[in-house]
DNA sequence: ACCTGAACACCGTTCAAGT
DNA sequence: ACCTGAACACCGTTCAAGT
């Protein structure tokens, strides 16, 4: 949905919606029952823009590769990591779910340590999503410095110090780190 | 605010807000510019919810429960999660964030391994406290149990099988452990 | 300094009616 | 089966005006 990406989620309008499709605002109400439901829907649909590629010989870099796109698709479409939590339970992202959990298992991961890494994996990638998705027009942070000196020092706030990119693909790593082989 | 836990931030109407303070609507916009100043000040409110107590020998412990605390905040006001990202600057949630971050200095970490382990901590928190917010109401998940075999032997979405609270803490406690001392 | 009232340009959604 | 038109009960926000 282009119309999200140009206007966010607040200036998606039933009547606009129509509109871009040629027919009336009421129209769509034939076809869904409710705004939620189209957003819904579109949310789910990004996650078909993840690639669940061929699973290698390492489980690690398939999980690597998975959680890669699945954050770059959220950052494609900044509205999306807000919606999430509804329906986690679309098809696409069931798919990458299973998809994400097989490499895990692949990896010797069961039971209680596998339901919990694949939490801590989704939790992270959708929190980063969400951070980083709406940081970008940071006007704020000025002096800071005063008030917060571990937090002023280790640059936490100051994008030019470190990359969201490295920063997130070690935060993978640590996670993945301690797991079974 | 009481208006948000009750109506979400879908009920939360300016007319409404202005109501419960026996204002018009219109008198809000001297105080405030627009609606999203609002949600942001009620976002960071929330944050001084979170204790910060006395840092005590072993730094984990304080990161645990400052970290458990915070997930208990958004949860208690499951409105909350999906407002962060803009204005994780307030007063009350920096306080926290230098509080977090004094913490893992305490704990040896520097550079770039502080910045990772501060960015991979917050990101999880705030998953987690989105995705469980909103599930809860769960009535979907049925007959997946055909399409994906993984998924379904591990529980992942039986509310039954793995508890939320426990799924967290190990989580917390696996990002932990590979650290310095 | 702080609030009211009237008004504007929108919303999501329902429902009878058309084809 | 799919769409339109009119209508309802709301929205956020502006602005002149009051005290």
């Amino acid at each position: 949905m282009p119309l999200l990406d140009r206007h966010g989620v607040a200036g998606l309008t039933m009547r606009r919606l129509a509109e871009s499709l040629d027919v009336t605002a009421t129209a769509l109400y034939w076809h869904v029952t409710t705004k939620e439901d189209v957003l819904d829907l579109a949310l789910d649909h990004i996650f078909g823009e993840v690639p669940m590629r061929e699973p290698g010989p390492e489980w690690r870099d398939d999980v690597r590769a998975l959680l890669r796109s699945w954050r770059d698709a959220m950052l494609r479409h900044p509205w999306s990591p807000a919606l999430i939590g509804r329906p986690v339970l679309g098809p696409e992202v069931l798919a990458r779910t299973e998809y994400l959990q097989s490499a895990l298992s692949r990896g010797g991961l069961t039971d209680l340590e596998l339901a919990v890494t694949t939490r801590l994996l989704a939790n992270f990638v959708i929190g980063a999503a969400l951070t980083e998705a709406s940081r970008g027009d940071g006007d704020a942070r000025r002096h800071i410095t005063a008030d917060y000196p571990t937090l002023s020092a280790s640059g936490h706030l100051d994008p030019a110090r470190w990359n969201d990119d490295v920063l997130f693909d070690a935060g993978l790593d640590a996670i993945l780190a301690g797991r079974q082989r």
